[in-house]
DNA sequence: TTCTTATGTGCAACTTAGTCGCATTTTATA
DNA sequence: TATAAAATGCGACTAAGTTGCACATAAGAA
């Protein structure tokens, strides 16, 4: 599936920026936030969030917010949970861990802060 | 437990602020963010955050991000994970579901996001 | 290919959470 | 009551994210 497919399917204009800003979280398998993107575009700010929004309105991207107060972006592929490193700040998608449900309730994210395999290694 | 005793326990000074601050938190059982308790205390907003910041090095007060950038405090019980609605952006403690572990990782923090029982009700 | 228009973009101004340095006040202790 | 360490208030600052508006551009029609 490439760039321009992805976008032809919802519908939306195929613009430079927009070309951009998906390329960049096509390439990099993490997620991303603002501060990591914005030095690989030249698209003003308020475009990029423009876009952002756009793409996550139409489930191209999804985001969740990290430990540092920043909201974090990838390419939405099959739903997954988050681990992210108090030490290191590290984020790692967790795509082989069983699923959990919670009577009642619909669970869309899970997301679960401690300390990494890296820094629990180092911390002994 | 009284304010003065978990104060005194650790140290700290006992400022009228600190008292301020750690009733509201103890009053509330939910978590509560900078917007929700400034409306209730007289001190500076520095004050609230270095204050804040002690209590969490103390581990008398623990935090987590919401959906809306804001960092939500609450005194530090025992450990639990929490509920974050995208509809109605309510945030539950879940103090009663049994513990999951990852392998290799250290867990400190659970969040779940997605719909409560409430506005999941509403919606069908 | 050129025209038309809806849509997207850049820019500047704004909001809000959170941080920091510094002068002044308050707490705990002797 | 005197003292010193620690806490506070204030003001300035940073950075994420939002919004209005004038201008630019993608995409389809002619
Ligand atoms: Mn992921
Ligand atoms: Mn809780
Ligand atoms: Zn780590
Ligand atoms: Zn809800």
């Amino acid at each position: 599936m490439t760039i321009e497919n992805i976008i032809e399917e919802k519908n939306l204009k195929l613009t430079v920026a927009r070309r951009e800003l998906l390329g960049i979280l096509h390439a990099h398998n993490r997620p991303l936030c603002f501060e990591d993107i914005k030095e690989k575009i030249n698209m003003d700010k308020a475009t990029f969030y423009r876009n952002i929004s756009k793409f996550e309105e139409e489930a191209i991207v999804n985001s969740f917010e990290s430990n540092d107060k920043k909201r974090y972006y990838e390419m939405q592929e099959f739903p997954h949970a988050h681990f992210i490193c108090n030490t290191c700040n590290a984020i790692e998608c967790l795509k082989n861990i069983e699923p959990i449900n919670l009577e009642g309730y619909i669970i869309t994210d899970i997301i679960f802060k401690g300390i990494c395999k890296g820094c629990k290694h180092e911390e002994e």
